[in-house]
DNA sequence: ACCAACCCCTGGCGGC
DNA sequence: TGCCGCCAGGGGTTGG
């Protein structure tokens, strides 16, 4: 399931391979995907569309682009893989296999004969034009671009992932120290920190030995900031490993996995044994999420 | 402002 | 062997 590095390994293959395509037909299988709007205008909106930039920020990824005049236009198209989306860039007359055609909800053709495939298992991702708006710090809006341009969607609801170098952690760090709900439902607050989902959360909380239903209030404003750097660190190193492939949802914009499901200490192991202490590591619903921790590592702390 | 609950969806799995 | 029901997950919405 996508998080930030498993986004920022598809964003890399999109600047890699899309820069300066130019799309010439847009197909729309699946209208859910486009969330309520109009499928004719969201064609017209891309259809002789270059697309100039592949940004990122938190889980959410936007492609810019210039029209046919070579204007950079005022909207994006952002992009949300949820739980299983994918987006695989095909060479000409190439197929996808029989599952993928099954679960295929839009696709780009580009001037070149390449295909942009956007497929959706469980639809929960999504494809929106959305209008660019300035970011309230002026600063660029995500990675993957100098513009301080950014989706309005995203502006409104995404902070700062934990990987921005723009990112306020001494401003994050001070919120979430009044919080009396859990850590990790901070650690999951896309509107607070943006980029973690439960994979990296309960990496991150093992990695700083910290019980996810820890009290946010309980902890001090420097553990806090420390957590986030962690997550930033273990996120970094899951790019370098191409991301998390834990269901074989997710693959990158050829269709290869991630290989950093090898190096997880606890997501997806509960009942297995701690790989530092051999406890059998535990599992309890939190925020809607299960949470896997090792209760010797991760005692609670009062 | 903050927070919990619910819904969206499909495929894989355990139980019978 | 098949069928049923449960679970996984992020984000948007609603209601408290």
């Amino acid at each position: 399931m996508p998080e930030l590095p498993e986004v920022e390994v598809v964003r890399r293959g999109l600047e890699k391979q899309l820069l300066g395509a130019k799309i010439k037909e847009v197909e729309v299988f699946f209208p859910g995907s486009l969330r309520g709007q109009d499928i004719k205008r969201f064609c017209a909106a891309l259809e002789g569309w270059t697309i100039t930039a592949a940004v990122r920020r938190g889980k959410f990824l936007w492609l810019l682009g210039e029209d046919r005049e070579g204007q950079q236009t005022l909207y994006s198209l952002v992009i949300h893989l949820g739980m299983s989306g994918q987006l695989l860039i095909n060479q000409p007359q190439i197929e996808l296999s029989h599952k993928n055609q099954g679960h295929l909800r839009v696709r780009l053709t580009m001037e070149d004969d390449r295909t942009v495939n956007f497929v959706d298992q469980r639809t929960f991702g999504r494809m929106v034009v959305e209008p660019l708006v300035e970011t309230r710090d002026k600063k660029p809006g995500g990675l993957g671009a100098g513009s301080h341009l950014v989706p309005r969607n995203v502006e409104l609801n995404v902070a700062r992932d934990a990987l921005d170098p723009n990112v306020d952690l001494e401003k994050i760090s001070s919120t979430v120290r009044k919080r009396k709900s859990s850590i990790k439902h901070s650690l999951l607050d896309q509107k607070l920190v943006s980029g973690i989902g439960n994979i990296y959360a309960d990496e991150t909380l093992f990695a700083s030995g910290i019980n996810p239903g820890q009290r946010a209030d309980s902890l001090s404003e420097a553990q806090i900031q420390e957590l986030f750097k962690t997550a930033g660190a273990i996120m970094k190193t899951a790019i370098k490993h191409g991301g998390t492939s834990f269901d074989e949802l997710y693959v990158d914009t050829s269709g290869n996995p991630g290989y950093f499901e090898q190096e997880l200490k606890v997501y997806g192991r509960g009942g297995e044994s701690c790989k530092t202490c051999g406890t059998t590591l535990e599992k309890l619903q939190q925020s809607g999420r299960t949470a896997t921790y090792c209760p010797q590592c991760q005692p609670l702390q009062d």
